[in-house]
RNA sequence: CGGGGUGUAGCGCAGCCUGGUAGCGCACUGCGUUCGGGACGCAGGUGUCGGAGGUUCAAAUCCUCUCACCCCGACCA
């Protein structure tokens, strides 16, 4: 490819919008361009990233044995309003009507849809397993779109869906589902993470997400460095501490803090330690009463986990500020168990405190000498807060780190959730009609782009990895317009190189060289080739790898088959 | 949804406070010189100053409404 030839679209300045650097670094290199809150366009440059990326997530999902189709983006209401969730999927479902005043809404995953193929198509169990998937464009409309195509509201995805005759044949899937990803992350030369997850609003039992590990994620992850125990924060458990509840020793004291908000004024305030206070965040309650959960000062309440219990409504939801006050007395910031007649929940870490700091439900003051059971009933206990860096794995073999992570992949076990309510029956050997146990697969596409860019830059720009590189080399001659004999041999090596299987940038502008340099270095292409005059005259080109700190000269004669040997190499 | 910010040339910005009919850098076009790390000179084109309404002799500038985009928050309780 030839750089007049292709719709080349860098910038020299950053655009001011953007705040991460592979939105930055995307945008200025002219990957995508945004055309709307969370809508891009894929440039040809970005969009031969993202086809990269899409060869390598298709060829490993066939060798996984599934099969690709493509089912509609817009999809008709009914089926969502049989699996429920047109109502359940909430205002992230973008719904719209045709001329003829039906519903319909821009699919933003597709168990509806697959479902509705299969029931129709698969009637035995000589049919299954099957493992159907797509790569398509989605549409979900996020509170917040942010961070470019990381987290975009039209993003392509590849989801699969496979179904089964029995639980066992769903895991031998499921785990041949979690090889397939983690060959498709480690060939796509990504540093990467599975972690066990939460199931989030997808339902259904096991589920597995793939991180692609960066200081920006937007995710926690907790993991052993001692054992293969890893998991998304909002599922780790945290567990009790080892030791009994404190004994009582000081008296329960009303004290007056002016002003005081946060832990860390009262904590400041007091003079104490955060963790010697127990912050209360007050939710929905399942009855419709508020419910009070409490967390010890230096943790952090995880809505994720309090949702799964009974007394919490969901979704989980904070009770309206007005609600505390009628309730409590108070509003935030001086909330707490003392006098409070409702459900109270406390953190295993809470559960052993004594002689703690909480909020006095009135304003501007707090209780000091807090103990449970004297100032306050026994509170139901569990664990609702995140675990920390230091906290003892939930295997009893070592103690928890925390890595940021970009969510890339995720794959769920949904049992028969959708099976049963769209009914997807099948007979089995025995001629008995059973419902289908069913798995899904999801990779964000476009998401792994920038997650590669947010783990691969330098000052100069992008680096990418190899199998996601729009070029392989870049071919730059250095004074083409006045050097015949740097022309000719440009002409001819991009010719060679291009036989020789290689995807080549060749950049013919006859720009100046620090322009081509800037420009070849910012879109990331992994290696270099530069034809100059100098190195011409002792028959020589020069090499140099994206992220070498210097070029080496090779004997023009050999350049093709030494560019050839380092695309392959890694 | 709450809070904050920004909309002026393709991009980055100044001008707004104190109203007088729009500017800088990059990019772009032409010519010339340059040519191994984002060149230089000369000449040029480019704007409904996000939109609507209002105040005024006069609005990019003041007022009202509105739209778009960005950031933070939604774990303050």
């Amino acid at each position: 490819m030839r750089v007049s030839q292709f719709f080349l679209s860098t910038h020299r300045e950053t655009p001011a919008e953007a705040e991460v650097v592979s939105h930055r670094l995307m945008l200025r290199a002219g990957l995508i361009r945004s055309l709307a809150r969370g809508i891009y366009t894929w440039m040809p440059l970005g969009l031969r990233v993202l086809r990269k990326v899409e060869a390598v997530v298709r060829e490993e999902m066939n060798a996984a044995g599934a099969i690709e189709l493509v089912m509609p983006a817009v999809q008709p209401a009914e089926l969502w309003q049989e699996s429920g969730r047109w109502e359940e999927y909430g205002p992230e479902l973008l719904r719209f009507k045709d001329r003829h005043q039906r519903d319909f809404c821009f699919g933003p995953t597709h168990e509806e849809v697959v479902s509705d193929i299969v029931r129709q198509e698969v009637k035995s169990y000589r049919q299954l397993p099957l493992n159907l998937y797509q790569i398509q464009t989605k549409f979900r409309d996020e509170i917040r779109p942010r961070f470019g195509v990381m987290r975009a509201r039209e993003f392509v995805m590849k989801d699969a869906y496979s179904f089964h005759a029995d639980p066992a044949s769903l895991d031998e899937t499921y785990r041949a589902m979690i090889q397939c990803y983690s060959r498709i992350f480690t060939r796509l030369g990504l540093k990467f993470r599975a972690v066990a997850a939460d199931t989030g609003a997808i339902g259904g039992t096991g589920s597995h997400e793939f991180h692609v590990l960066a200081d920006s994620g937007e995710d926690a992850i907790a993991f052993c460095p001692d054992s293969d125990y890893a998991a998304n924060v909002e599922l780790a458990e945290a567990l009790a501490p080892a030791g009994p509840r404190g004994k009582a020793g000081a008296a329960l004291a009303r004290v007056h803090t002016p002003g005081v908000r946060t832990i860390a004024e009262l904590s400041a305030f007091l003079k104490i330690a955060p963790e010697r206070t127990v912050k209360a965040v007050v939710l929905d309650g399942a009855d419709g009463r508020p419910v009070l959960l409490m967390v010890r000062g230096d943790h952090e309440a995880n809505l994720t986990k309090a949702a799964k219990l009974e007394q919490v409504k969901k979704p989980v939801a904070f009770a309206a500020v007005d609600t505390l006050r009628s309730l409590f007395g108070a509003g935030p910031g001086s909330l707490g168990p003392v006098g409070f007649k409702g459900v109270v929940i406390a953190d295993r870490a809470v559960a052993v405190m004594s002689d703690f700091v909480a909020g006095a439900n009135q304003d501007d003051h707090h209780y000091t000498g807090v103990n449970i059971g004297r100032d306050f009933p026994e509170p139901v206990v569990a664990d609702v807060r995140n675990v920390v860096a230091g906290d003892a794995s939930p295997d009893g073999k070592g103690r928890l780190e925390i890595l940021r992570g970009i969510e890339v992949g995720h794959v769920f076990q949904l049992r028969t959730k959708y099976s049963r309510a769209l009914d997807l029956s099948f007979l089995d050997e025995a001629g008995k009609s059973r419902v289908m146990e069913m798995g899904c697969y999801g990779i964000g596409v476009t998401r792994i782009v920038a997650a590669a860019i947010e783990q691969n830059h330098d000052a100069r720009g992008i680096i990418f990895p190899r199998a996601m590189a729009p070029f392989e080399l870049a071919l730059v001659p250095i004074g083409a317009g006045k050097n015949a004999a740097v022309r000719t041999a440009a002409e001819t090596l991009h010719r060679d190189l291009s036989a020789a299987g290689i995807d080549v940038l060749f950049d013919d502008r006859d720009e100046r060289p620090g322009v081509a340099f800037a420009d070849m270095e910012l879109i990331g292409i992994p290696h270099r080739l530069v034809v100059g005059e100098r190195g011409l005259k002792a028959g020589e080109v020069e090499y140099q790898g994206r992220r070498d700190a210097r070029a080496r000269n090779l004997p023009l004669p050999d350049a093709v088959k030494y560019v050839k040997s380092m695309v392959c190499e890694n």
